[in-house]
DNA sequence: GTGAAAGCGCTAACAT
DNA sequence: ATGTTAGCGCTTTCAC
């Protein structure tokens, strides 16, 4: 027998027939909602008790717009698959909580172009758009920083409120540590090259010179775990491979490791790896990957604070945010043995 | 030196705008961008370059507000720091690929009411709403349901559409996978007690009755890891410890593990460990974690599909689509050595 | 304390 | 092919 059909849903109720319904104009409704005052306790009564009734709520969307200021603030995600958005969207929630704002998410996709989800955000009309992270050229951000207030997270950006970690220093800490080790062979496998990704490469690029050695980058394709594990089971199974990894993030590092152990090679025995992000992954026992914290959590919250003061003042100079990340060592790196 | 002031942002342009500039009507430039027919070639072209000039983006909410309609759908996804929300998310946005539907997100927090975060998404007006997974009670749900139309993933709701998959199976088969290896001591490390998280407690239960055996549950107070490592620290110190532990889900699980390990108990030697999810951090090598695999991207597009089906045919009967989990057992369960 | 009227940016008949 | 007009659900003066 098929279940019943869903509870129908006709028109959704609006102030009108809530006014309609207790015999009041729709103004009254509105100042009611909105506890503005001027409206006597007994008809504020009356209004929610019928509102409750008919089952209203609030259109928001048609109040910004009537309001013409808008009240949601956008947040877009490069990649839900990876922990540290989750971190990000969690800090700024909190940052966030009590503002009365609504928070409008919107989340990357494989196979579309650079910062395309945010364009549904500027489309909806959010107040201000708080990304993380963006990939498209400085150029194309300021052309979209044009029409709707931009906070760029992890990503500094001249002229965007950017809220971002030394990824320089905590590149240079990461591959320092390496060489510290007595490592030379190093592999740094880099993230797509897009703009705002570069800061790692290039202080693993100026550490190796540094240090006399000649850097060897490998590209992956993508962020994610399997473009890692991919792009390594290539690399490590030449001769002369690396005795240590670099990677841009935790799950192109994870997928090193994974790679790495299904050709037979121990970690940190025969590889070392690093990672960026210090997530959850990173810190599991029998895991143990040395990673470098950027402090997402934190990171996630300085942004909804730039976001909700670029709410209020919209003309105030951009805010220019840099935290020190941290290098967590752990088991994934040692000496190398030969 | 501070940074330059952000490009500033003036009111954004409106059709209206753009029709001056060309110097036709705003019914036209509607046209225009809606690829409606009865538009000239050339006024089309002068449209879409005075537009581009102007930096106008349409008004995707004051177009659905005048359509009288919702172009969006909403998804809801409890907990974005749990992978298998990614993993439906994914699906999801693959069912809408082409449909032309935006998609707004939403996504739980730590401490609001059951469900709380949904109702941004039926106040900014979704078409329907996508929700995965809904935490109160049936009754609320069917509240809810007459708002807007309401597509459950991975929970049955009688009289909603619902996407799910069959847990009483996936648990019976986790306990029966430790009672085959010989496991009496069998904790069920439960998620906290809300409607339609029940199915893997009741199953878990009757595969012990039916074993002979007396359950063991432990409720925690959250689905997350450090919910699981915290809880598993009591249960897990106690004399007449359990020699397995089945839990809600990877998260917990992986918490388990982590508190095991730190006891000095080693996995599956002193303790077997069955997760649910099957995430990435399971398939790990060196975590291992034997767990239920339900298929979260699919659940993601059939709820997708469900979503446009629901869009187009608004009194269909709701769909119950019920799939099979798959046990995928891996190194974190073994016989009990005792 | 309450209501009438205008308008937010857009779409959708209905003209022309 | 192009323009006119009337709303969509709401907020917001400004009267009463």
């Amino acid at each position: 027998m098929p279940p019943l059909p869903p509870s129908g849903s006709p028109r959704p109720a609006t102030q009108a027939d809530v006014a309609r319904e207790v015999g009041v104009s729709r103004t009254l409704v509105s100042f009611a909602f909105r506890n503005a005052p001027g409206v006597s306790e007994v008809t504020r009564q009356a209004i929610f008790e019928a509102a409750r009734r008919l089952g209203y709520r609030p259109n928001s969307v048609a109040a910004d717009l009537a309001r013409k200021r808008a009240s949601a603030i956008g947040l877009y995600l490069l990649d839900l698959h990876n922990e540290v958005y989750a971190d990000i969207f969690t800090g700024v929630r909190e940052a966030l909580a009590g503002s009365g704002s609504r928070v409008i998410l919107a989340a990357g996709r494989a196979g579309s172009e650079p910062d395309e989800e945010v364009g549904p955000l500027v489309e909806a009309r959010a107040g201000v758009v708080i990304a993380a992270t963006l990939t498209s050229p400085d150029a194309h951000v300021l052309e979209l920083a044009g029409m709707v207030p931009i906070v760029s997270v992890a990503r500094r950006i001249e002229g965007v409120d950017s809220v971002y970690s030394d990824d320089a220093a905590g590149a240079r800490a990461a591959v320092e540590h390496l060489l510290g080790l007595g490592h030379t062979r190093i592999v740094h496998l880099a993230g797509p090259g897009v703009d705002g990704n570069l800061e790692r490469l290039i202080a693993y690029e100026s550490a190796m010179h540094d240090a006399g050695l000649s850097p060897r980058v490998v590209v992956a394709p993508s962020h994610s775990f399997e473009s890692g594990e991919a792009t390594a089971a290539g690399f490590l199974a030449a001769s002369d491979g690396p005795t240590a990894v670099f990677a841009h993030n935790d799950q192109l590092a994870l997928g090193v490791r994974e790679a790495a152990l299904a050709l037979g090679l121990t970690i940190p025995g025969d590889l070392s790896v690093v990672g960026y992000d210090d997530s959850r992954g990173a810190r599991l026992r029998g895991i143990d990957l040395t990673s470098v914290d950027l402090h997402a959590h934190q990171l996630g919250a300085a942004a909804g604070a730039a976001a909700l003061a670029r709410l209020r003042f919209p003309s105030e100079p951009a805010v220019d945010e840099c935290s020190a990340p941290r290098l967590v060592v752990r088991a994934s790196t040692a000496p190398p043995h030969d």
